[in-house]
DNA sequence: CATTTGATGTTCT
DNA sequence: GAACATCAAATGC
């Protein structure tokens, strides 16, 4: 078993199937996203940040108004698959795939607090100590956890990336909203509060 | 400290 | 050719 508690944990395919893609980020908070890339050890944190992003009313998605794109061919796929892009011709950012068939929505995790394989994540981001420059931030988060393209359109319930639940649920009133990072482009829609993270936590991106 | 800038490569128009 | 769901290093106080 390579996972890095108990496979009993792993999200099941029925979390991410349902239609609401704030409810489904929110819920995201405090479950444990993991990953095991080729002979390294098993990497994973307390998800501590996450934004919402949909095809229909929100400009800032990139499946915006339902258009597809080559990029974009993943959220439109069942959810339950990562959908990996490259931003600003460098950073690569984790999203999960939501809904169902043909409602493009995903979750674009943002920040975690690392938990497990830490000597393998400090190595991969050449760092000395775990400080929330480790993995907070979403292109510090990727390559934190060795997350890139390659991964685009894989399963969550595979065994290179899964998200595990290991009991915490993060109560409304724990959880801050505010509008989402790096969207202005996105006019009124930038103004949505769809950005969630947990209240106090030292781990989110600044 | 805060703010600016340079890096970097797809995607979409 | 412009824009881009960013980050680290350099510069300005």
């Amino acid at each position: 078993m390579s996972a890095c508690t108990d496979s009993n944990n792993l999200l099941p395919l029925s979390f991410y199937r349902r239609q609401d893609v704030t409810l489904i980020a929110r819920e995201l908070l405090g479950k444990h996203l993991c990953t095991q890339i080729g002979r390294d050890s098993v990497t994973s944190g307390k998800i501590v940040e996450t934004e919402a992003y949909a095809a229909r009313g929100d400009k800032a998605c990139h499946a915006s108004g339902y258009n597809r794109t080559e990029r974009n061919r993943a959220m439109f796929e069942e959810g339950g698959i990562a959908y990996v892009y490259l931003c600003y011709g460098i950073h690569n950012l984790f999203n999960v795939v939501t809904n169902v068939g043909g409602e493009p929505e995903a979750v674009l995790i943002r920040a975690i607090e690392p938990t497990h394989g830490i000597d393998t994540m400090l190595r991969r981001r050449n760092q000395e100590e775990v400080t929330p420059k480790l993995a907070g931030g979403p292109g510090r988060l990727t390559e934190t956890l060795g997350i890139t393209r390659d991964h685009y359109g894989l399963s969550l319930q595979s065994d290179k990336i899964w998200i595990e639940d290991h009991g915490s649920s993060i109560k409304s009133v724990d959880i801050n909203k505010s509008p989402r990072i790096g969207v202005q482009y996105a006019g009124e829609d930038s103004k949505k509060p769809w950005r969630y993270t947990i209240k106090g936590s030292q781990w989110v991106s600044k």
